[in-house]
This record gives structure tokens, sequence and C-alpha cells, in this order.
DNA sequence: AACCTCAAGTTAATCGATTAAACAAACTGG
DNA sequence: CCAGTTTGTTTAATCGATTAACTTGAGGTT
């Protein structure tokens, strides 16, 4: 299948290829006969044309096409949902989403750089899988937009979820429900969580505003997968004035909760409230019953991201643009259980 | 930044830029003089020069890109593998991805088919992100790669899961521990899942060759989440003489039996084998005991697709690739409980 | 008649490489 | 000493578009 070039449309058409660009990118098209227009696209019709990108770019330095660096597209099933918003931006403009994924290896970085660099990318966006400070990459474009992580020196465009707004609405619906004896079950230092410090300050926070006198003991930290909740959910049950709702740092912790208050013969929500993070919807959709969590705002940092690299959204450089993250309501929240002496 | 361009390194190295192409390029080195060679490629460090990719491709027809037109790159956490496999096969080719998300809208597909036509890629894979037999789009290019689907007419090269091996390796898992009750806990036939039917033939394979007779009581359906295989497993349970192990469709069903097993006052493995199929690491690797299960090779069909479309390897276009699902051995599968008159 | 304006195109340069063909200088062999 | 080969490099065409500058002829003015 020979492709059909621009030349071809004009020589059918009886015009120059100059007149061919013209019409068909609606350019100076005052300046063309409507009957010499019709002409030309009838041609182009007629021959399938269809335009050549690589040379258009080569010609107008544009190649709409965007460069998305990310460090693990694999291990994550966030990583979609940014892809996702991106991409979708990305097509609405007519534009091309070039994905590499570096894996955190910072060779592969410089390379993926170099390709994008190569391939004229009209913007780069550098994506991380988790919230993140991050050291950027030498050879990142000036005007490259960062999605789920922060600049360690500022100066770039970038967006996060915003992590203490989200503790304070998950902390806010369990005040509201009537709960004082809150938990926090935090994931440990080290895994060097920016989410960890900022959720835990909306905790701080919503528990001041209404008025409760933070107890220490009520802040645990473990692995933040299932078994960590569920050991550090045991502990806290076993206290003696035990907690009646439980904040978790994210769904994983939530459901090793969800095991802890089972083995302890409670029941979710009666007995004990449970709100998690991040609204993985392989667990908190499917546990019984249904985790109420904070949802991370992926898709809507993906567009946004987008939107900034594309030019249709200004950024401040200065300070990371803070996505909200939404409450999902279902089923894991009630009023605390009566007790003699309330 | 103003970009330089060959003719920068070779008035630099006072040579034509053909001297410069040839050198960098490593084409005809013989005829070029060590020290001249040596010169320009000092002049092209000193210039800080890096090809421009597309003026290269407009030149040798070849953009080292390969588009990836994928359904659903959001709403699976399987997909992040897929493209993982294709990136890094990519990578270590020296060519890029760009990546286009249609949500099976046809409309989308035309569109991003258009796109990457323009954009010349090299190669075209096309990829679902649930194992299905598609109706090939048309436009799509002769030589395009099957992603985990099938073309419903044949004649493409495709890889998908060999999902009968992995139901055989999964009922023969359960056989040799000894259990000669085995319920499957199938998905419903309305989410039209081919995967369903191959597992089911699986199972059926593997008691014929273990001599059991197989029992139509023991093949139910339910919706393919933990709710349907909870209520499936209850009703199972209910059973005048219970199974002794299940094989469940996937692992979110095994979660919902694992309930199910929990509700009755049965423990996994004691009392219950449980092997469930995709491996989904929230899921499986979490639960308590950790679930035995057969996992999905997505990484591995991400590379395979990858290196047929780039002509690293050859494929039989009239049969899909099989790709084999490996037995993830953890803790959901034990001896049956023995019982007086065995 | 001389001059200007306008409409409707066309010509040719350009984007930044690759590469076949040409060329100049040095060398080789009879 | 001259034709022929080898060596090392340059010239120029090419890929397929875009676009500034130019052309051509018709119509209008004075």
């Amino acid at each position: 299948m020979v492709r059909v070039r621009m030349a071809d449309v004009a020589a059918r058409a009886g015009v120059s290829t100059a007149t061919v660009s013209m019409v068909l990118n609606g350019v100076n098209s005052t300046r063309i006969s409507p009957q010499t227009q019709q002409r030309v696209r009838e041609a182009a019709e007629a021959v399938g044309y269809k335009p050549n990108s690589v040379a258009r770019s080569l010609r107008t330095q544009q190649t709409r096409m965007v460069g998305l660096i990310s460090d693990t597209i694999a291990s994550t099933p966030f990583a979609g949902r940014m892809l996702a918003g991106a991409n979708d931006v990305a097509r609405e403009q007519g534009h091309l989403v070039v994905l590499v994924d570096t894996e955190r290896d910072a060779e592969a970085e410089r390379q993926a750089l170099h390709a994008l660099n190569g391939q004229q990318v009209d913007a780069v966006i550098y994506a991380c899988m988790w919230h993140r400070v991050v050291e950027v990459p030498p050879g990142l474009p000036e005007d490259a937009v960062l999605l789920d992580c922060a600049p360690a020196g500022g100066g770039r465009a970038a967006v996060v979820p915003d992590e203490r707004a989200g503790g304070r609405v998950a902390v806010r619906e369990l005040v509201a429900a009537g709960h004082r004896r809150i938990a926090f079950l935090d994931a440990e230092e080290r895994f060097e969580l920016v989410a960890s410090r900022l959720r835990y300050e909306g905790y701080l926070e919503v528990l001041a505003e209404a008025g409760i006198e933070p107890d220490p003991a009520l802040h645990v930290r473990a692995e933040p997968v299932a078994g960590g909740g569920r050991d550090a959910a045991r502990r806290l049950l076993d206290l003696p004035e035990r907690p009646t709702a439980m904040f978790c740092f994210n769904d994983r912790m939530a459901m090793g909760a969800y095991a802890a208050a089972h083995h302890c013969g409670l029941s979710v929500p009666r007995d004990l409230s449970i709100v998690g993070y991040d609204d993985q919807q392989l667990v908190a959709a499917e546990l019984d019953p249904p985790l109420t969590t904070i949802a991370l705002p992926h898709y809507e940092m993906g567009r946004w991201a987008m939107e900034v690299a594309l030019g249709l959204r200004q950024a401040d450089p200065e300070v990371p643009h803070l996505m909200p993250c939404p409450l999902i309501r279902r089923a894991s929240v009630s009023p605390p259980p009566t007790q003699f002496g309330d």
C-alpha cells in the first residue's frame, strides 16, 4: 500500500501543493475560490489522502505529541487513572501521548528524556505513582509539568492530591457521626510517605476544631498493608478504653482493620466505624460492608497536568496545585455504640 | 535554548554534514579517517548535538515509535503489567511507545488509527484488558499484533493467556492435595468471558484424568466479584455433601469464598481449600491465609506482542499464541479433612 | 492609455536529517 | 609516466509538508 502524498492530490485537482495545503488546513482560505476548494477536497477524498505528520512536524516544529515519563506504570492500579486523564485531554486537543516507564532508574530517565527531546515532543509530563517529593532529573525541560509529585526545589508546575484536606474530610465524617475516640492507623515512617504526615495533620486539625484532646495512644503505625492494619487494629482494640472509630492510612490497612474487628467479635460499623483512603475498587467496594473512604483524584490530576502542559490552563510554579480528594460514602461508618454513663 | 543542528557540528569540525551523519551513525565508517571521526565526535560533544528524530524519520521512513491502542488503560490493574512488558522491549530496542486509550469506542479507535498512521508509527499493537475475541477495527494495519485478544476472523498475530492449561494446573493442585469433591465457582454466562469456558474445560480435563465423575451441582455460577463468590460458596457449603475444595473463576470470587467459609465456621485451608485466578496482588496476597492462585502472564504477553511487532520474533497468524499461566502457590490449599469411612 | 488594486493562484525556500553519486588527491602497478 | 584503483570527503537530491513572496490577469480610476 503506497502512501498518497499531497502532490498526488494536487495533481488530481490540477493545482499546486501550496493550494492543497491551504485548503486542507483552512489557512488563507479567503484567497482560494470556493470552486477550487471543492475540487481539492474531492480530490483528497478520492485518493484517500492522509497528511504525513512527520513532514508537517519537521516544518512547523510542532509534533502534537506529549511525552509522559512515569516511574512505574506497572505496580499500581492508580497509574491507569492518571494516564486516562492525561490521555483524554490529549485526545480532545488532537495530541498523542508518548509513554515512557523508567522504573525510577536515573539512567533510564536520562535516556527517556533524550528520546523525547529528539522526538521533539511539544511538552513533557513527569509523573510519579505515589505522592512524593522528587529531585527533578537533570535535562527535564523547564516547562515540564509534575504529576503526583512536588519538585524538591520548587519552581515547577505540579499537581498533588490535597491529602490534608482529605484527612480532614475523613475525620469530620467520623466526628459528625458522633465519634470522639478516633484512632489513626498510620503508615510507618520508614516508608517516607508524604501523604502520611499530611493526613495526620488533617486528623489533628479536625480533632482540634471538635475540641477533642488527641490521645497519643490512638496514633499507631504499621506497614501500610492488610497485615499491618490488622495488627495495629488489634492493638487498638486491646486498649482498656478502645476507640469507636478508625481512620486508616489506606484501604489495605482498613481491610486489615475489618479482619481485626471480626476477630474480636466486633461488627463494622455497629461496634467500630472505619474510614479508609485511596478508594481502591478491588478493596474498598468489595469489603463487607463496603468501605467508606477518601478517593485520590488521579483522573483529575492527569487531566490537570495535561491541560497545563498544553497551555490550556495557567499554573503557579511556586506552589503545587492541590487537587481535592472526595469522600466516598459507603457503609462502614455509623454512630458509636451507646454506652452507660454517656 | 536554540537547538543545535548537524550543520553546526559540521561547521565546528570543518567537514560537511554528510560526514557528520556517517560518523555519528557509524555508516560507511571505514571510509572516514579516524582523525576526522575523532574531530566530528568531539565537535558533536562540544556543541551538545542531539539528533532530530523528526527529520531523520522523514528521510528514513522509520519513526522508531510503536502505536499501542488499548480499550481501557484505566479500569484494570492488569493494564500496567502489559504496558510494562511492551514498554521494556521497546526501550531495549530503542523504540518509543505511543499510547492511545479508546475506551472501546469505535469512533475513537478510528481516530487513533488515523493519528498513528499519520505519525508513521513503525508498528501497531491492539490490546484488550480482558481476554476477548474482537472484531478487528477497520483500518488496523495488516501486521498489527493483537494483545490479550483473538481476532474474530483469525489471520492476525495474537497472544492470549493459556486459560485452559491454567485451569488444569489449578485443579491438579487440588487433586494432588487429595481432593475429590472440587467445586468450580464460575462467572455467569452473561459476562461473555472467554476465560470462563476455557478454565472450565481445564477443570473437566483434570477431573477426567483423575477419574473423578464431575458433579453438576459443584459447577455454580455467579457475578465474578466478591459478593457473587460469597453467595455461590454459601450455596455450595449448604450442600448435603459439601465440596472440600473450590476453584474460583477469579481472586475476587475467592475472596467471597473466604468470607462464606468464615461465616460457616470453616477454616481455610484446614476445612476448605481454595484456588483463585488472576493473582491480583491487592486481593490474593493480602487475604488471610494468602491465596494460592493462577497468575495471568500480562507482562510476558506485553513483551511477546512488542517482540513480534518489532520483528524480533515470528508469529503464526493463524492461531493465537498461548502464554502459560503460572501457579502461585501460597497457603490456601491443604489436604482435605479426614472423614470417617474414608 | 497609464496606473493601481484585487483575486486566485504558483514558485521556491525551508524544516534537519540521510545517502547515492560525484569528485579530488594520493597511491599502485606495468 | 600514465591509467586505474583506493581513500576520504563533498555535492546535491530527497523525504512531505508549510508559507512568505511573487505572478498573472481582470477590473476599476483618472
